[in-house]
DNA sequence: GGATAGCTGTTACC
DNA sequence: ACCGGTAACAGCTATCC
């Protein structure tokens, strides 16, 4: 029968000893849709050089011969093929040797210990990427597909039958077709427990919030017979509520089950208490419970329906990018929704005063948010995975370097290349233990303020590199070939003029994303935003994912050349620009600005036009922008220019401020608020005579404890455990009180304590740590700590810039006194 | 006992 | 272990005299 059919999960099993694969998804009435398919399996043996025919004739002969019995399966090898290949972009004899069951492939390369073979490769990319590549079934892309139907089928051991599915097919062909974007059915989930602890509580109820309509929450407490809203829905007991759960998963049938940290939490909590019920958590459409595995995180994997944890993918994809100081659900939320959770504390909820419909309401919020951080984020995860041509299951719990491995494994077809494999733990170790390579160039600033100012900056500087000068693991040469050469250090590296495929690929990326972006400019809407985006993200990790130490195209060298284009060409832009006679005051690995002094807009654009035409390849220099003023300040210590610290104003009076305080989370909201202040009053007024009447305010405020508390809070991340911190800081005391009073704080939350006034009597010097207090905890806050070390330090390197020395106004230490303010 | 250099730790820039 | 080098800076801690 014919079908229109979309993946969007792919699984595989294994019957008389081969590999089948499944590939879920949906027909275009909505329809849940299986099918059944196989591939050759097969792994390269690349060959050593000048081997006669006789020699590969009896090579093929003595491979053809293996067969294993391993792990209770009888496999062989069923074919070899001599080809003609690449090999890190080198033509190379390989042997294709195709075998009964992918799980084996490592055992036959094993096997394949002959002189004449050189290398093994291909046996390590996982089936379902080796038969997405082989077959061209690719996730989210509608295919026009021919099958037949099985019902009960006993040609792969009845395997329909165990599938909850509407139709279950054998397929024979598939052709992609043009169709309008696809709207999956979504299911989000979110539980509420007495602890947070796994396996310590009991889950007080779970909530449901479905593109179906499905509004739900499953509860077995508060008073069973109060009048509830309808969404609620009474349950006997923790194992009934589980039960439903399951139930209720299973009959809406998502393509896509999520969560908030879902992987992290909610379904190992549920896979706990399931099983302290003895009740099988069958979430997946093949009956199975989900797969837990442990990398940096936990992950918990479903078939069929598609268990996701939002927070993964915003993670990867998106936190760089983002304004949100957490990846709470209720800061993610009011970035991209301008949504909050609901307020509910359940600590002032204990005992018998609990006011369980607020809960539930507040359970049933969260839910919400998630599918609709879900719906937000959707055009964007369809791009990732159709671009990357993995399912998004695994890809939305990816790093970007697997985000670009992916990308390219899905592309050697076309190069004929063999893949490379992966490192093995021996040799991420080695290359973990290698010097880092030298980074970017900083120019030190001259402190000061100024006018008209220029800023230029490098296009997709690492990005424009790779492709101009051609440089990867695969283009990397012994010798001067003729191509790009690039001193690092006491090397030089040279690298091949034939473009690698790496280049190449990149390049391709970089032409969609042009492409894509004008289509966003001609019709914007979420999905050609979405599109070109996933191509930006995607071209920028490329330089990132050749010096990640786990990836199987990692080149030190190419890192390191790289970086060293990056300094070199910064440089000579700023040599250029001075050499023109202008005055440059700041760089930064790709951006150099200077004053514009007598020269007109018209003339700087064109001085850039001539900028442009001397660089090589597609590199390209961009206006950044012309400002009206800007600010750079010396650092603390010392008279030196203070570096990544700087603030502008554009002729729009758009402010651009970076480095600082204002835009760091650790210093408190007040410090932080004046300074933007001072910053801005400066900037606009083109002196500094507004900001000193403000901050003289601020600090009579400041002395009069006119502040309120919670301007004062200081917040800093717990990046590690308590127990493992050396210096006892400020946030490690405050994080050590919290575990005393029961707050719960983990490794990753951020920590909120004030400075207060030292009222023990002690004598002698005090640390900042003796006098740390929690929010809610009683106490005047120190003064003499706010000015000092959060309100003056923010804003004197400002003040000194206009030849004002604060510390003498405000002096606090020595004889003069606040009171003068 | 105080100054200070150096270390630990966090956060930002690109 | 899932991009990482460059940089500023606070506050603690070791070390010196």
């Amino acid at each position: 029968m014919k079908m229109q059919f979309i993946p969007t999960d792919y699984d595989y099993f294994d019957f008389q000893g081969r590999n089948y694969t499944l590939v879920y998804g949906r027909d275009d009435k909505g329809k849940r849709v299986c099918l059944v398919d196989s591939c050759e399996v097969f792994l390269w043996a690349i060959l050593n050089e000048d081997i006669s025919k006789e020699k590969i004739d009896s090579l093929i002969e003595k491979i053809k011969k293996i067969k294993l019995d391993l792990k209770g399966r009888n496999t062989r090898v069923e074919k070899v093929e001599l080809h003609s290949m690449n090999f890190l972009n080198n033509p190379v004899k390989a042997l294709k040797i195709f075998a009964t069951n992918y799980k084996d492939l490592q055992d036959i390369a094993e096997n394949l210990g002959f002189k004449e073979i050189e290398k093994r490769r291909g046996y390590d990319i996982g089936y379902i990427t080796h038969y997405i590549i082989e077959k061209k079934v690719e996730p989210l892309k509608w295919y026009e597909i021919n099958g037949e139907i099985l019902n009960n089928s006993q040609e792969f051991g009845g395997i329909d039958m165990g599938l909850d599915v509407e139709l279950c097919l054998k397929l024979e062909n598939a052709n992609p077709i043009k169709k309008e974007e696809f709207t999956p059915k979504v299911l989000a989930y979110d539980i509420e427990t007495d602890d947070l602890k796994i396996g310590k509580g009991e889950i007080l109820m779970l909530s449901l919030a479905g593109t179906d309509g499905t509004k739900k929450v499953l509860t077995w407490k508060g008073d069973k017979n109060k009048k509830k809203p309808e969404y609620v829905e009474f349950v006997e007991d923790e194992a009934e509520l589980i039960e439903k759960f399951i139930e209720n998963v299973r009959k809406i049938s998502p393509d896509f089950l999520i969560g908030y940290f879902s992987d992290g939490f909610d379904l190992p909590y549920l896979k706990a208490r399931a099983e302290k019920h003895n009740i099988k958590l069958t979430l997946s459409l093949d009956d199975s419970q989900p797969k837990f595995s442990r990398g940096v995180m936990l992950s918990a994997k479903t078939k069929g329906i598609v268990h996701i944890d939002i927070l993964r993918f915003i993670r990867t994809a998106y936190a760089q990018y983002m304004k949100s100081e957490t990846l709470t659900l209720n800061d993610v939320a009011s970035e991209f929704l301008g949504d909050q959770k609901k307020k509910f504390d359940i600590a002032d909820n204990l005992g018998g005063k609990m006011n369980w419909e607020k809960f539930y309401e507040y359970n049933l919020h969260d839910s919400v948010l998630t599918l609709n951080l879900f719906e937000k984020f959707w055009p964007d995860m369809v791009e990732f995975s159709k671009v990357v041509n993995e399912p998004l299951g695994d890809l939305s719990r990816a790093g970007l370097s697997k985000y670009v491995e992916s990308y390219i494994l899905h592309n050697l077809k076309k190069f004929k290349e063999i893949p490379e494999k992966r490192p093995g733990h021996n040799e991420i170790g080695g290359r973990r233990e290698e010097r880092s390579v030298e980074g970017a160039f900083v120019l030190e600033p001259k402190p000061g303020f100024y006018e008209d100012l220029v800023v230029f900056d490098f296009t997709s500087m690492h990005t424009s590199i790779i492709i101009s000068m051609n440089i990867s693991k695969e283009t990397l040469s012994e010798k001067n070939v003729g191509g790009a050469k690039i001193k690092v250090g006491a090397n030089e590296y040279y690298f091949s003029k034939k473009k690698g495929f790496i280049p190449e690929l990149l390049n391709e990326l970089f032409e969609r994303r042009k492409k894509f972006k004008e289509e966003y400019k001609k019709n914007p809407n979420v999905f050609t935003k979405a599109r070109s985006n996933a191509f930006k993200v995607l071209s920028a990790s490329v330089h990132g994912y050749i010096g990640f130490f786990g990836a199987r195209y990692y080149s030190k060298e190419s890192s390191a050349s790289i970086l060293a284009f990056v300094r070199q060409f910064n440089k000579e832009a700023i040599e250029k620009i001075e050499k023109a006679g202008f005055e440059v005051i700041f760089g930064d690995t790709d951006s150099v600005g200077f004053i514009r002094g007598k020269k007109s807009k018209t003339e700087i654009k064109d001085f850039l036009k001539k900028i442009n035409s001397e660089l090589p390849g597609i590199m390209e220099m961009e206006l950044e922008g012309f400002f009206r003023r800007g600010l750079w300040v010396s650092k603390r210590s010392g008279k030196a220019g203070a570096k990544k610290k700087y603030a502008m104003i554009d002729e729009e009076g758009n402010l651009k401020i970076r480095g600082f305080e204002t835009v760091r989370r650790d210093w408190c909201f007040l410090a932080r608020e004046v300074q933007n202040n001072v910053i801005n009053m400066i900037l606009e007024d083109g002196n500094e005579k507004r900001a000193m009447e403000y901050l003289k305010k601020i600090i009579k405020k400041i002395k009069n404890r006119e502040v309120s508390k919670g301007d004062l809070l200081i917040r800093t991340q717990l990046k590690k455990e308590i127990a493992d911190y050396i210096a006892q800081g400020p946030h490690v005391i405050a994080a050590k009180k919290m575990k005393e009073q029961e707050i719960p704080i983990e490794q990753g939350g951020l920590i909120s304590y004030y400075i207060a006034e030292d009222k023990s009597g002690k004598k002698g010097k005090r640390l900042v740590r003796e006098r740390v207090m929690l929010a809610h905890e009683e106490g005047d806050y120190d003064i003499g700590y706010y000015l000092n070390n959060q309100i003056l330090p923010a804003v004197e390197n400002i003040f000194e810039v206009f030849g004002i020395d604060i510390g003498k106004f405000f002096e606090t230490k020595g004889q003069k006194t606040l009171g003068d303010f």
